[in-house]
DNA sequence: ATACATGCAAATCATTTGCGCAGTC
DNA sequence: GACTGCGCAAATGATTTGCATGTAT
């Protein structure tokens, strides 16, 4: 026995393609729909296994704004998230990590701190247009 | 017609109580099995009822760390969590918001910032104990 | 040839909801 | 009495999993 995600196969690659190509931080679903176009047999069942592949290998992120759904991001260095409480839609932030704040809170924390996680939630600018 | 949580209810009193006298932030299902000690014929669905109700009166807080369920938090006034890698624990940090964190961003994001959410992961004392 | 990956369908799990009765105002 | 809340059970929706077959190495 070897590991999951150790062969490849043509519905990995073309999910892991699927979210380089988009900044959307699209669901499960809409990764299945996307897929798809390309591979009209695949199975949502076959999505979410390799979703937590490449998520285990590092290669994606599990996003999770409390929606009761997940959301998956390509990028996967430390970033941010603008959420829009209109719309929805979820932006990464172009905001250096701050690191500073682990250090801040290192004392006031009843245990060590590996990383954080920093949302911010408003209007996105698209929304303040309409109003 | 009124609307939802204008008349009291034992169910809901005993609910908020409950979540007030722990600092666990706790499942649905975990108020349940504490409310049903109290009111034996007391439903799941009742308890899931009125924490959104309690939500949406802003008497307590629905929170979401992306473990698939929703934990609930009596304590309503902005603060940050510290979430145990290992054991799962959520404890809250007596830390002052960090409000400056909303105008260092003001710049950077495409929208207007009404709140942010900061969350630290790492290893609690507890665990960190039992190395 | 071996063991991972897939498609399909059934199963799971948290949460939601319809309904008829009970409780509050 | 009018309308909200309840218990119960069935429904929902996202995600997971068992199984027989396909495919990469």
């Amino acid at each position: 026995m070897q590991a999951l995600g150790t062969k490849r196969s043509r519905q990995r690659e073309r999910i892991l393609q699927v979210l380089k190509r988009t900044t959307s931080h699209p669901t499960a679903e809409w990764v299945y729909e996307q897929v798809r176009q390309q591979i009209p047999h695949v199975s949502l069942g076959t999505v979410y296994r390799n979703l937590h592949i490449l998520t285990a290998q590092a290669k994606i992120r599990e996003l999770d704004f409390g929606e009761g759904l997940h959301r998956y991001d390509a990028t996967v260095e430390q970033h941010y998230h603008f959420v829009c409480n209109q719309c929805g839609v979820v932006r990464d932030l172009a905001v250096p990590p701050q690191n500073d704040l682990n250090d801040r809170m290192r004392d006031m924390v009843p245990g060590n701190i590996a990383a954080h996680r920093l949302d911010f939630y408003g209007i996105c600018s698209d929304c303040l247009g309409k109003i």
